[in-house]
DNA sequence: TTGACATTTAGCTAAATAACTAAATATAAA
DNA sequence: TTTATATTTAGTTATTTAGCTAAATGTCAA
């Protein structure tokens, strides 16, 4: 019963709901890159990243100084994501992550991370 | 979203989940049966009652001083309640409340709300 | 009408949690 | 090796939420 509520629990928090749609439509995301979607602190981005992984919704991967977040969906949880992916259909703060998303995808790494610690630098 | 993240969370409480599983099993059941089942204060049990019912997840009918509870799966909800009976399936918690529930039916009503104040009279 | 009583609402406290900043850790580059 | 830097961990604060008690509401029965 508790791993039932901890996976409901995880994926209630708007942020952390907003980190799996992301992760429905680019595979795999960096957490600097998690962290610019969701203009939080890197230290916030990593908490939610880190709830979502003790839960075994995300699988990480790290590449030198990157570590790269993709989905995992626990045994049995298919309906869950199913009825999920359908419920989010289609709302807005989601259509507006993903063009926030694909814009971020076009900056590199290095010049969003400098983006981050305020150095104006990147294209819009 | 809103909306999908309320009723993810509304169900992500213990004594929320509980009512959900007992009205699984019995179609419908008063407020001082769960407040029974529950443990806790009438108030208590009748403020899950109002964030499941606000969130569409169980109907309400008065019947004089009594009022009733059952489940309604809002539209579209199918698959997360498929999911969230397969996850539960077996829970030891729920074992236990399904026992305690049968004890709590045999009792009048009358005598169980007697007994949540407090005075002896009930067969244990 | 009055009193009993099931349920809900209001107001409070304690625990859980999300956000931040700063420090720690780990890796890459100079 | 030293410095820069991506991420995580620690520590703090503010918000949310679950629980309680007491008061309010609505219904039944005397």
């Amino acid at each position: 019963m508790k791993n039932t509520l901890d996976i409901m629990k995880a994926l209630s928090d708007k942020n952390r709901t907003r980190i799996v749609a992301a992760l429905w439509r680019f595979d795999e995301l960096c957490a600097c890159q998690i962290t610019e979607l969701l203009q939080v602190s890197g230290a916030t981005a990593s908490r939610h990243l880190g709830i979502l992984q003790k839960n075994g919704l995300v699988d990480s991967r790290k590449d030198g100084r990157w570590v790269y977040y993709r989905l995992r969906k626990p045994e049995g949880s298919e309906q869950l994501f199913e009825w999920l992916e359908n419920s989010l259909s289609g709302a807005e703060e989601l259509v507006t992550d993903l063009q926030a998303l694909i814009k971020i995808l076009g900056i590199t790494r290095e010049d969003l991370c400098r983006k981050q610690r305020g150095e104006a630098c990147c294209p819009k």
